[in-house]
DNA sequence: GTGTAGAAAGAACGTTCGTTCTACTATGGC
DNA sequence: GCCATAGTAGAACGAACGTTCTTTCTACAC
């Protein structure tokens, strides 16, 4: 099974979060329970009800994890210097690498709002609020990098992104060159 | 709650389709149970398994239902009459009226396929063939109006329908202009 | 009429679900 | 030494899961 080990000497509340993480990502959400998670996390039910409330606080966890992980990406990008036009070109990049290495799944949020109907409820709107995130945050670096129309290339952008990850789980890697190639003719990169 | 009611006078048989599709659909399939089900549709147990083997094998005539209707459209579409690059811009069209009518809630595959993770399975085995025939019948539709690189660019139409879907189920309507315009130039058309 | 098949009705199966609980142990601060 | 905290261990809960079963009733074929 290879499943991703937590290393062993983390605490026992990153230990739960992570291999939630992962069981919920490689499996889906309601499939995977509880049972699951405790054994692959070594630790007990009692461990887990101290550290979360129940499952569908760990659910939220997760999401907001990979939130988390996502926004980091985006300001490593912005750190490592170079130009704004660069700093897009890096960003169509940097998704069609994550999408053929990290999330071959497809996408976290994606897979997850089709298990959560409840358009109110906590799971769909930290998926909102990730994506309205994305969105700005694209449509700041395409401003800068004088993009004309930034708001709706952004618009454009996470539609590609969607396709890009669905695409990469269900017909493969050659769905990758089709999103770097549209991807950059949107935003007017040659 | 304004379930769609599957008429009282058709077929048992028939109103369990209909009642899983609708539920499956509206809420995911492992979050939808027998018993929902069946008191839905207005059946018993007993009747279901005579049927159906189990639920996965209702499932995968949900989706079996889901690809005949869609290649009812294409059929329709085709048998309507007009010029190759009349059916193009129909098709597009028809994705976009779809999208925002009868799929609010995503694509039905894309969404089953985000809860069945193995991809030997019957299930995503049907979304795979769906998903084939998708792409090859718009590639024959494209190359029939003459448009370039017909394989290509009907990779990027499903792409886009891809998109579409799951874009109007969690950003709203807006995002079927965004399809209309980029699939439209996508394949050459003013 | 008799026989057969399909549907309704509902009890019951064992399993798993998410959750709560008690009891015991190890650790660290005062 | 003492208390609080966080971990382990495991029993137990009621509810829901998917599935199997028996029984009764209706309808249509012969």
């Amino acid at each position: 099974m290879a499943t991703p080990i937590p290393s062993e000497s983390s605490s026992p509340r990153d230990r739960l979060l992570e291999t939630a993480a992962g069981l919920f990502y490689a499996e889906g959400i309601k499939g995977v329970g509880v049972d699951r998670i405790l054994s692959e996390a070594g630790t007990t039910r009692a461990t887990m009800y101290r550290h979360f409330p129940g499952k569908e606080a760990l659910v939220a966890a997760y999401l907001e994890r990979e939130d988390a992980i996502i926004r980091g990406y985006f300001a490593a990008a912005a750190e490592a210097g170079g130009s704004p036009t660069e700093l897009v070109a890096a960003v169509i990049e940097g998704i069609a690498e994550d999408a053929t290495r990290y999330h071959r799944r497809g996408c976290p949020f994606i897979n997850a709002a089709a298990e959560y109907p409840d358009a109110d409820g906590e799971i769909r709107q930290i998926i909102e609020r990730h994506r309205t995130w994305f969105r700005s945050t694209l449509a700041a670096v395409l401003d800068a990098a004088s993009v004309a129309d930034a708001e709706r290339v952004a618009a454009s952008l996470v539609l590609l992104r969607d396709a890009a990850l669905v695409g990469v789980y269900l017909d493969g890697d050659t769905v990758s060159a089709d999103f770097r190639r549209t991807a950059r003719s949107v935003v007017g990169l040659g």
